[in-house]
DNA sequence: ATAATAGTTGACCGGTTGGACAACCTGCTT
DNA sequence: AAGCAGGTTGTCCAACCGGTCAACTATTAT
C-alpha cells in the first residue's frame, strides 16, 4: 500500500557524508536536501528535526560498519593482532576519506559529538553510544590478551579507555594538521598502551 | 587622541567564552555584541569577520595562559614533575569550568579546530599553531627527563606528540561523557607514556 | 577653539535558516 | 475500479545570519 521510497535512506547517507566532511553547524537542511535531490517538505515527512536527523543517521552508518568491527575483533583473531587490524581499519577508512574529499576527516562520533556535546544532550547522548559501543569491542581484546597472558593490565576496562582516548586524540590531531601520516604512530602505541603496566586509579 | 575603549577586549573575551561552552556553530555574531553590550558596527569596526575575531580570540587567550605554561613547565621544575602539575592544572580548568557552565568544555583549541578544520583554513592552521605550542612545552620536559635519565624515550619529538594526543582524547571524552571524573586517569597514563619505551615510527 | 583621531550608533541589506503546510500524486489492496 | 496509506511537491514563513554604512560623538593635541 502507498508508494515506496529510497528518499529517507538518500537524506541518512547525504547528511552523514555532508556533517562528516564539514560540520553539522555549516551543513544545512536544504543543502542535504538538494544534494539527496529530496524536497526539503519530504524531509520533514521523514524527520522532525535536524537533530533526529543525525542522531539517525549516525546509527545508520554505525549499522553499516558493525561488520567490519565484528570481522576486526573476532575471537577467532589473536587478541593483540586484532588491535593490529583495528589501526589498520583506522588509517584505511582515513585514507580513503582523504582520497575523495581532500581532507583528514577524524571520527565522525566525537567529530559531531565534540561540536554539539554541550549544544545538545540528545546527541551528546548519542554520540557517548556510539564511543562505548567501540571501547566494547577493545576492552574484549585487552580481557582476551589477558587471559592468554599476552599483556600485563591491571584494569582492562579502563586500559581500554585509555587506548580508546589515545585514538582518537590521534584522530583529532591528524584532522587538524590534516595530515594522514600522523595515524601511521597509531599501531605501535596502541601496542605499548596495551602492553605496559597501567597504573590504576 | 580620539576616545579610547574596552570594546575590543570585551569582544575577544566574550568570544571566547561563548564559543568555547557552545560551538563555533551556535554562536553568532550578534549573540557576542549583545553579551559584549557592543554594537555589531563597532564590531566590524575591530573585526573583519567572525574568522578574523575568533582567531584573535583564541591567541589572546594564549596570550592570558602562557604564565601558567611557562610556570608549570619551568626548568625550575623536576621534568616528571612539570608532566604531573599540567595533568593537574588541566583538571583544575575543566573543573572551574564546569562549575560555572556546568558542562566539561575540553579543550577550547582542539574543539573549534575539529568543528572547523575541513571548513575554514585560517582556523585549522591557527589550532595547529597553538596545539604545537603546548607539544612543544611537553617535548621539553620528556628532553629533560631523559638525560636525567629517568625515562627510556627513543624520540622525545614522537612520545610529546602521542602524550599530547592522549590528552585531548581525554579532554574529548570527558566533553562528550560531561564527567570530569575521567580526567583522573590522566596523570598515571601519561607518567607510563613518558616512561615507558615508544616504539618508534 | 579647532581639527583630527578613535570609536559608536542603529538602521539596513540580501540571503539563508529550520520548519510548516495544504494540495497533490502513486501504487498497492481489496 | 475504488479507496487509501505512503510519499511528494513547492510555496510560505518569521527569525536570523554575517556584514555594511553614513552619520554621529567623544577625546586629545595643537
Amino acid at each position: 500500500m502507498g508508494r515506496i521510497s529510497d528518499a529517507r535512506e538518500k537524506l541518512l547517507q547525504v547528511a552523514f557524508d555532508l556533517i562528516y566532511d564539514h560540520s553539522y553547524g555549516t551543513v544545512s537542511v536544504d543543502h542535504i536536501c538538494k544534494r539527496a535531490r529530496v524536497n526539503k517538505g519530504s524531509f520533514y515527512y521523514f524527520f522532525r528535526t535536524k537533530t533526529e536527523l543525525v542522531i539517525e543517521a549516525y546509527e545508520e552508518h554505525w549499522r553499516l560498519k558493525r561488520p567490519d568491527y565484528d570481522r576486526i575483533f573476532s575471537t577467532q583473531v589473536p587478541p593483540l593482532k586484532r588491535l593490529e587490524m583495528w589501526c589498520d581499519y583506522i588509517c584505511e577508512v582515513q585514507r580513503k576519506r582523504f582520497e575523495k574529499y581532500e581532507h583528514v576527516c577524524g571520527c565522525p562520533y566525537t567529530s559531531v559529538g565534540s561540536e554539539l556535546a554541550t549544544c545538545d544532550e540528545k546527541v551528546r547522548l548519542k554520540a557517548m553510544d556510539l564511543i562505548e559501543r567501540t571501547v566494547k569491542y577493545v576492552e574484549s581484546a585487552i580481557v582476551d590478551a589477558k587471559r592468554e597472558g599476552l599483556v600485563q593490565v591491571d584494569n582492562a576496562t579502563i586500559t581500554a579507555q585509555q587506548i580508546h582516548a589515545y585514538i582518537q586524540g590521534l584522530l583529532l590531531r591528524a584532522k587538524i594538521y590534516n595530515d594522514l601520516k600522523i595515524l601511521r604512530q597509531a599501531k605501535p602505541t596502541v601496542q605499548m598502551m596495551a602492553g605496559a603496566r597501567t597504573v590504576s586509579a
